[in-house]
DNA sequence: CGCTTAATTGATCAGGGTCAATCGTGGTGG
DNA sequence: CCACCACGATTGACCCTGATCAATTAAGCG
C-alpha cells in the first residue's frame, strides 16, 4: 500500500470514481477532470523529502502540514494547508519538503506532466497555477516574517490571528494541530506555546473553550501584540 | 526626482542601453524589449509598502534588499536579490514589502499590465514568470527554514553557505550588505552576528580577509553546523 | 476504570539581547 | 600628508526570555 492510499482503519468513501466532482466545483473549471481524489488518514505521510515531485495536490478537506526534518531530530513546519489550498509545487524534480496529514484529509492529486500539457492548450490553467504559486509565495513570506519576530507572545498572537482569518466569524479558532505542531511552526517549544496560551487566557485576551478551540475575546489586543 | 532615478552624485554610466541588452540576453528573449532600465543608488528606496504594485523588477547588477518595517522600529529583511533575480511580484495590487538598494543597482522594470498582455500572446513569457515566482517561493521557504533554526551559529553557517553558492569558486563570499542587514535577515542582532563571525574565525572555519570579504576554509564544518 | 498520550505548570539554566566601551577604517579638511 | 572625525564593527559585562528538565494534570480510549 502506498502512502497515498487510505489507511485500512478509515473507510474509503466510494468517491474516487467520481473524480473530485465536489472539490473541483469550487476550483477552476478547467481543472475539473484533471486530478484524482485521494484520502489520507491522520498522521500519514503524503510525500517525503527526496521523492520524485511528479504530482501536486489540492486540499478538499482536512489539514495538511508541510515540513522539514533535520538530522538532529528537530522538525520545522513550513505551512498548514486547508481546503482550497494547493501544495506540493516544486521547482526541482525532487521534493525538498515532506507533507503529512494533520487530520484525515481528502486531496486531489494532479500529475505535473498532465497539467503542463493541459496548460499549453488552455491559458486559464496556467493563470490558475500562477495564482496558486503566488499564494504559496505570499504565505511563505509572511511565515518568514512571523519567524523573524522576537517574543513568543508576538508569534502566538500572529498565529492566532492568521488562523482566525480562516474562520467564519473571525473569532473562533479551531486548532486541527497539536501543540507540538504549533511549536514547530512558530520555532518555539511545546512548553512555551502552552505558557503563551495560558498567559493570553489569564489576561482575558482569549478563552480556551476546548483544548483545540480558542475564542478570541480581544482581537485588537492580539493585533497590538502582533504589530 | 523619483526614487528610481540615479542619484546625482553617482554618475550614470553610458552603459544603460548595453546593460539592459546584456541582462536580457541571459533572460527570456521575449522580455528583451518589454522593460526599461533604471539605476538606483546605494541606500535608495526602490518601492515602499503600501504603494501601488504596478511594476516588478529584474536585477542587472548590484544587490537589493526586500524588507518589512515594523511599528516598533525593527526591520526584517525577507531577501537579498542579485543579478538575474526578479523581485517585486505581488498577488495584491498593493505592496506588502519595501525594497531598497544595498549597493548601486541597475534594474529593469516591467509594467505588470504590459507583461500580462504580452503573456497572452506569448506562452513562453508566462512560463518565465512562473519560473521566477517559483524561484521566489523556493527562496522564501528556505528563508523561513533558516529563521526557524535555533542557534545563531546555525543561522550564520547557513547564510554563509547560501552566499557562497552565488560565488564563482564557492568559497569566497563578498558581503555587499552591512552587519545590520545580515542581522535583520537572520533575525539576530548586529552584536550576535559579529560574535558568530569572530567565533567561526577563531575556530579556523572562515577567514575575514576584509570586513566584507569572507573566505570559507572549512566548508564541511559549516555544512555540519547548518545541517 | 486504568492506561497512554497530550498538555500544563514549575524550577533551573543557557543563549542571545541589551547596554556600554573600544577598535578600526574610510573620508575630510587643515 | 597627516590628524581628526564619524560610522561601522568588535568586544565585554550583565540580564532576560525561552529552552530544558521534571513533575503534575487532563483527556481520550480500550
Amino acid at each position: 500500500m502506498t502512502a497515498l492510499q487510505m489507511a485500512s482503519n478509515h473507510p474509503a468513501p466510494a468517491l474516487n470514481a467520481r473524480r473530485a466532482w465536489m472539490a473541483t466545483q469550487n476550483g477552476p473549471e478547467t481543472l475539473r477532470t484533471a486530478g484524482s481524489v485521494v484520502q489520507v488518514a491522520e498522521g500519514r505521510e503524503i510525500f517525503a523529502e527526496g521523492e520524485d515531485a511528479d504530482v501536486f495536490f489540492k486540499v478538499v478537506s482536512g489539514v495538511v502540514r508541510v515540513c522539514k526534518f533535520h538530522s538532529d531530530g528537530r522538525r520545522q513546519i513550513e505551512a498548514f494547508h486547508v481546503a482550497g489550498d494547493v501544495f506540493g509545487f516544486e521547482l526541482s524534480s525532487e521534493r525538498t519538503l515532506s507533507a503529512e496529514a494533520v487530520s484525515d484529509c481528502a486531496l486531489i492529486s494532479y500529475r505535473r506532466r498532465g497539467i503542463e500539457t493541459l496548460a499549453q492548450k488552455d491559458e486559464s490553467i496556467t493563470r490558475q497555477l500562477f495564482q496558486y504559486a503566488m499564494q504559496n509565495l505570499a504565505h511563505a513570506q509572511s511565515h518568514a516574517l512571523l519567524l523573524g519576530r522576537r517574543g513568543a507572545g508576538e508569534k502566538m498572537a500572529s498565529f492566532l490571528l492568521s488562523q482566525a482569518e480562516r474562520s467564519a466569524d473571525g473569532r473562533t479558532v479551531h486548532l486541527a494541530m497539536t501543540r507540538q505542531d504549533i511549536a514547530d511552526y512558530l520555532g518555539l517549544t511545546i512548553e512555551t506555546v502552552s505558557r503563551s496560551l495560558s498567559l493570553l487566557e489569564r489576561r482575558g485576551i482569549i478563552v480556551l473553550t476546548n483544548i483545540r478551540e480558542v475564542l478570541l475575546k480581544k482581537v485588537d489586543a492580539l493585533e497590538d501584540m502582533a504589530a
